[in-house]
DNA sequence: ATCGACATACCAACTGGTCGGTAGTATATA
DNA sequence: TATATACTACCGACCAGTTGGTATGTCGAT
């Protein structure tokens, strides 16, 4: 069922979505991008809403990996949970620093502003992957609630979420401006907010 | 020119394209929805893309009136700047908890996501927005900057910017969790940032 | 008599989706 | 080894409904 064709509708879908948004993506414009014919679509596709779906569940299986490989390197190099959450932020910083160009954003974003895509089912896919970034880091930020006092008491879920909020808000800002160095700026400032509830480095600069 | 009827197709418009989308809202739709007929539409707008325009132009203008109205009652209440900046924040945050149901979201991030309405005069009206919360929020943190000693060598217009970043992205987050609540937290998260990044209340709660 | 503010009928282009067909390959059978 | 069978992967003509847009007309106020 998966084959390499199948792979290049979702590539080019996922391109097409991304800039143009779902319903100003036509299946003609997208299967004349592919270089493929509509049998085609439709031989791995039952409907557009279908392939509505498939985009979001690989877009949220591509999103656990980064998220999963990202705090395994972290964990590879440091047990200090906040410094892991410091090694993550960083990791994403290289990436942002290293890409050029408008950012194309996130899917799931997308999707928010298009009721049509928002089921039942794409809902629980999009709110399943917040709720692993949120775990991965309010995970590190209970664990190092602990070893720094200035935390207790703080909301450490919702300062999990907001590197998500980051990261849909800096989106937003970076694709309006055409420039990934609001993606790296919005980054740092999450990370020193960290840093700042955890009570390091109250003013100067520190590298991981 | 702007007569009632104007109005309601811009009203009736914006709802149905927060919510659907701009490709995805039928001129047919959106004539049925407002009770009117296309030749209304035809009259005041000479296509669906100057609809769009007229969209942007006008929520920029209210949000531009919001943000002026928010800081004018921020500036009646107290000289500080800081202090003034958590106001604001305060405003927005007794607005959030006392909307119910999803929030609609910001039509900018709409925009952002489909590249048909990126044209270069709406992005002008957008970025041009972006830019006055940016200097709205980086003004008074200059200003604040000066009595906070602590704030010296801050970023502060990624600071400034952190607000509108944190806005679109709890908006996103708001509506796959179909919650208003997120929209309160995040910006509790964000005021307590500006707060730590002016050296003020390391630990403790403090009511302006 | 003119004009602004709509209403109605209509259109060509495009939309998502269907359907009969076919080329190639794997498997079964004689 | 030759042939029949079956199946996957894909093609492309076609369709009914919808799309943004137009042309013409109506009607009340000035």
């Amino acid at each position: 069922m998966t084959t390499a064709t199948r792979e290049l509708i979702l590539d080019t879908a996922q391109t097409l979505v991304l800039s143009r948004g779902f319903a100003a993506t036509s299946l003609d414009h997208l299967v004349e991008t592919a270089g493929i014919t509509k049998g085609a679509f439709f031989h791995y596709f039952k409907s557009k809403a279908d392939l509505a779906e498939a985009l979001v569940e690989r877009f949220a299986a591509q999103d656990m990996k980064l998220l999963s490989e990202s705090f395994g390197q972290a964990e590879r190099m440091t047990a200090d949970p906040l410094q892991q959450v410091f090694i993550v932020l960083g990791i994403f910083q290289n990436f942002f620093e290293s890409q050029e160009g408008t950012p194309s954003g996130c899917l799931f974003a997308s999707y928010c502003y298009q009721s049509e895509l928002l089921t039942e089912k794409n809902l629980r896919i999009i709110n399943g992957n917040f709720a692993l970034w949120r775990e991965a880091f309010a995970d590190r930020y209970e664990r190092a609630a602990k070893l720094y006092p200035a935390a207790q008491g703080a909301d450490l879920k919702g300062l999990a979420d907001m590197a998500t909020v980051m990261f849909e808000g800096a989106f937003v800002m970076a694709k309006t401006q055409r420039d990934p160095a609001v993606m790296v700026q919005q980054l740092l400032h999450y990370r020193r907010y960290v840093e700042l509830v955890f009570g390091q480095r109250p003013a100067a600069t520190q590298v991981h």
